[in-house]
DNA sequence: ATAACTGCAAATCATTTGCAGATCT
DNA sequence: AGATCTGCAAATGATTTGCAGTTAT
């Protein structure tokens, strides 16, 4: 998926604009900005993760204008927010990335991800049974390597 | 379970000493206190929650205190930890209670307690899978109900 | 006696907010 | 033009920490 994520972001860029133009909100460059470096990562990132890279690639922007936008992008479902310890919060990119789950390794900070069908047999089991809609799920482990 | 909770709190009284004893901490009146509002409650508290019970019960404490205090009963697996929602971290007595996992109704912040099989095999298949040890697992689902 | 604990107040740290000036549309 | 946005700096809010006085062992 980085080999051509030149053309992924066209794509992203174009739902981006689509989201902003539905809710009547401004095009501005910091918005695309953040989304190109997000769309950039290979993985998980923190707010100061961003900040760094992207006044490493010579654009000014505020922490404050990063937080706007990470929830901007969130509601537009574009990047995934998790929690995996106390601190940052971390994020990914969301578009191209099918749901999964996540492994923490508790001694180095690794996190695996992992996709297994069960979890959407429990969410099926728990909307019939409890008569609700289920929109979202967070599951994670915490464990070690083994010796 | 709340009907004898006086014998059950005769047990994790006993829980903790042992617990106290083998790190060489001291048995103070407040670790007491604290453990046994924790356990006469019935569901989910945050520290503001347990601060008012043991103020209203006339127990003078600092929060300070309860937060250093329920770090150590965490530590001695007698209460839970959660992140529902971002703010206060919310807890639950959990000797008596068998593991369980949440549903978050985020319209009402109602939570839903259910304990699903499939779970600890798709625990018991990350194991195998990853080579590793997991020594816990945090799972929200979070919808709303069907109108 | 003495190491651990409590409680206050101050510090921390991620995140949010107020607002003045800048910028999309 | 006019509402939205950015960016600074200050505010927030949960949690932690320093430390002086207290207490369990």
């Amino acid at each position: 998926m980085a080999l051509n994520y030149v053309k992924d972001f066209e794509i992203v860029r174009k739902v981006l604009s689509e989201y902003l133009e539905e809710n009547g909100q401004r095009k501005t460059p910091e918005r695309y900005a953040i989304l190109e470096e997000i769309y950039k990562m290979d993985s998980h990132f923190d707010v100061e993760d961003l900040h760094i890279q992207m006044r490493a690639n010579d654009f000014r922007i505020s922490r404050a204008t990063i937080y706007n936008n990470l929830e901007l992008l969130l509601e537009a479902k574009l990047i995934r927010k998790h929690r995996f310890t106390k601190g940052m919060a971390r994020y990914e990119k969301s578009y191209f990335n099918s749901q999964h789950d996540h492994v923490i390794l508790t001694d180095t900070g690794e996190v695996i991800e992992f996709c297994d069908p069960r979890i959407q047999h429990i969410k099926k089991t728990l909307q019939e049974v409890f008569n609700i809609t289920i929109e979202s799920h967070s599951l994670h482990f915490y464990g070690i390597r083994q010796k």
